[in-house]
DNA sequence: GTCTATAATTTGATAGAC
DNA sequence: GTCTATCAAATTATAGAC
């Protein structure tokens, strides 16, 4: 993909996961990328095109990702991959918070926060333990635990609630 | 308090727990009350003053209904409210759609949400189990399922996410 | 306490030059 | 592919009449 097309993506999924679909406008995401509102659109042509194009290369890199590593380890993978976001620079899972939002979104982008939570919690269904819903468990216990990190502006809360993961 | 100041608050606070801080507007507000918006801004001068003062109410209302339950049924009874409403609209927690949208909101209103977490986890705070932070576990566990159950638009998701609680 | 009217700004989006 | 220029609508907010 074009090096533009890429920055737009990056700068709109660090501006989601900060601040929310509704904390976001063409304007600051142009800013971060150094081009004219105008430009975004080109590449993209409406704020659901953008955030949904957003939503779905974030759900694919990292259902990849983790289906890389067996299935004894993709709790604690999944669990890294949220931590390091939190730790780096606060924000916290894209679609967590689209799930959130998702009473005043487009359809197109719902649809792709339903979509990333259907994958993911395959990626950690059950083989060979006896409780169903595994899955679930685990992605709102992450989930959970960065909105209340961010909340409570500690960093610490998203590992004290989450150590009894996997 | 006055009819209308509370209707406001009312509305309000159904717009946010349904699209977010960013997902609602004055005139949103007064058209569900049944004013103009120019009317909402007598009782709530600015967004941030409206929002904070929904997210207090909020907090204070059911840290009150709360504490009125013996402890060891406090998590389930968390677990109700939330489930409740839920199903009766699809919405989830105030403070917590609020705590995942804090990287663009006004610091008055990520302080409520802040103190709601504060004190809704001292309600179940430990008192005779060994563990620690099992009121961060228990919301975590609690939001992230709200959350998972409007993501994928199926309240069994709360309940099957929520199972193995208290 | 609510209204009309309006200001000032922001926003999503388009047209057309380069 | 990016720009300038611009539009139409929406948004937060205020002034002042009733």
């Amino acid at each position: 993909m074009a090096v533009t097309k890429d920055q737009i993506l990056d700068a709109t999924e660090r501006r989601i996961r900060d601040g929310g679909y509704g904390g976001f406008s063409f304007r600051d995401v142009a800013a971060d990328v150094g081009i004219k509102s105008a430009s975004v659109h080109h590449h993209f042509p409406t704020k659901t095109d953008l955030s949904a194009a957003v939503a779905r290369r974030y759900t694919d890199r990292l259902i990849e990702a983790v289906q890389g590593v067996p299935d004894e380890k993709r709790i604690g993978e999944w669990r890294q991959i949220f931590r390091n976001a939190l730790r780096q620079d606060g924000r916290m899972c894209l679609c967590g918070i689209l799930g959130a939002e998702s009473g005043a979104l487009p359809e197109p982008v719902v649809a792709e926060a339903k979509r990333f939570f259907q994958l993911a919690t395959k990626t950690i269904a059950d083989k060979d333990t006896v409780h169903q819903d595994t899955g679930l468990r685990v992605f709102a216990a992450l989930e959970g635990a960065m909105l209340m990190a961010r909340a409570m502006d500690d960093p610490d809360v998203f590992d004290r609630a989450t150590a009894s993961l996997g």
